[in-house]
DNA sequence: GTCTATATGAAGATAGAC
DNA sequence: GTCTATCTTCATATAGAC
């Protein structure tokens, strides 16, 4: 129930088995306003037009969350939740390194084609200052980065990864990934397509694979194709 | 003047020499709207919030540009201007290839960490739906990947890129770049420095070019470094 | 041509009905 | 516990003063 952390739940005292409406309204308000705070924003999204969505009084909305700033926090803070546990577990040291990370941009990829409303919430977000999420940024997130630099470092001192910032490499993936939601309108402009086919994301994946595979390769496979009689043995 | 474009002048028929508190004010109005729609978004910016950083009254916003959405329309058409034209001459069929991609990469990180606000003016704007900026979207911007997509495709035809999408490097190279603005707090937090020095962004531009260089490679220096005795030449 | 006082409208919150 | 009518605030835009 990550969602109901942050909710200003009117004094749910007595355990009622009443709340059936609660329990179907409250999601879809949800969502609804996940779709409509990640378009247009916290101050231009209006109540009205998430409660349009759900089909009910736009006061009810305030009556579930106190008021429009805790519903965008509620928001948020589920979309937060999903977010890094979605896709850590793909970097682990033992796992190959090629593996691990096209496991990640798949993963990070799909969320942005899945749910691409959710991204965009936080871009929003951190584009306007990120006041809303600066414990998560400090906390949370700095060890989500913390681990998966030390995964990095690691491959780096065992020799099987090339010395490059660990730390903006990750900044890369992000943004790599995170702007097939975050600028899909720009995207799909430029690429004549709306929406995006599979082959454009799964394109958005080779890609990237194609920038990250030298990083682990001995010595460079795949970056220029039909040309695998190399030197195959590096120097470690 | 190309701002002047889409400014509601109104009707400057005769020659006037007067004007000149107008001369003065309107760029002032620009450079404070493109900060503040950029960080605040359309919506969440206030006209007395523009009017008080230019220390005039807010009324005289709307006597110069007609409405609201003209003066965010006018301060988008500024930037977009500057945009374009300024990473544009970069790449080139005649240039080192690895020459234009960092020069291109320099200018881009170089806007970002100098014209912050209007880099995210811009995201702002596409992130909810891009509406104002269908037009440039489709037109300039196009013809601008167009002639960059050609360069690729021509490199790649002599042979000295590998094969990769030109249009999806391209978005990668805009939104890693990009990020260093539009994120900066994201960054900020992770990296807990508040500002950005100038070593992270040199990293940044380092880490690009890591991770671009061996697309050019023969096969592939700098991949992993203190290794540069291995077969140079390739079968072209 | 430049600036200011006022009107108009919209949207969030409250209090009270069911 | 759930929903709705009303109040209040506040920002844009206008009309008119200097």
């Amino acid at each position: 129930m990550p969602q109901d952390s942050l909710e200003a739940s009117p004094s749910p005292r007595k355990r009622t088995r009443a709340g059936a409406p609660r329990r179907a309204t409250v999601p879809q308000i949800l969502n609804a306003a996940e779709w409509t705070f990640g378009t247009r924003g916290l101050k231009g999204t209006r109540l009205e037009d998430i409660a349009k969505v759900c089909d009910i009084p736009k006061g009810n909305i305030l009556y579930y969350f106190g008021s429009k700033e805790d519903l965008y926090n509620a928001t948020l803070s589920r979309l937060l939740d999903v977010w890094l546990t979605d896709a850590d577990h793909w970097l682990s040291s033992d796992k190959d390194p090629l593996d691990g990370l096209r496991g990640y941009i798949e993963a990070k990829i799909a969320f942005s084609r899945a749910r691409p409303e959710g991204s965009r919430l936080f871009a929003q977000e951190v584009l306007s200052g990120g006041h809303m999420v600066q414990d998560f940024l400090r906390g949370e997130l700095r060890a989500h980065v913390a681990r998966h630099v030390a995964i990095f470092l690691e491959w780096q001192a065992k020799g099987i990864m090339a010395p490059i910032d660990p730390t903006h490499l990750l900044f890369l993936l992000w943004s790599g990934t995170q702007a097939y939601a975050d600028m899909q309108v720009q995207y799909e402009a430029v690429l004549d397509r709306t929406p995006l086919t599979d082959g454009d994301y799964e394109t958005a994946v080779t890609t990237l694979m194609t920038l990250v595979r030298p990083l682990f390769s001995q010595p460079a496979s795949g970056a220029l194709e039909a040309d695998e009689n190399k030197t195959l043995k590096r120097s470690l």
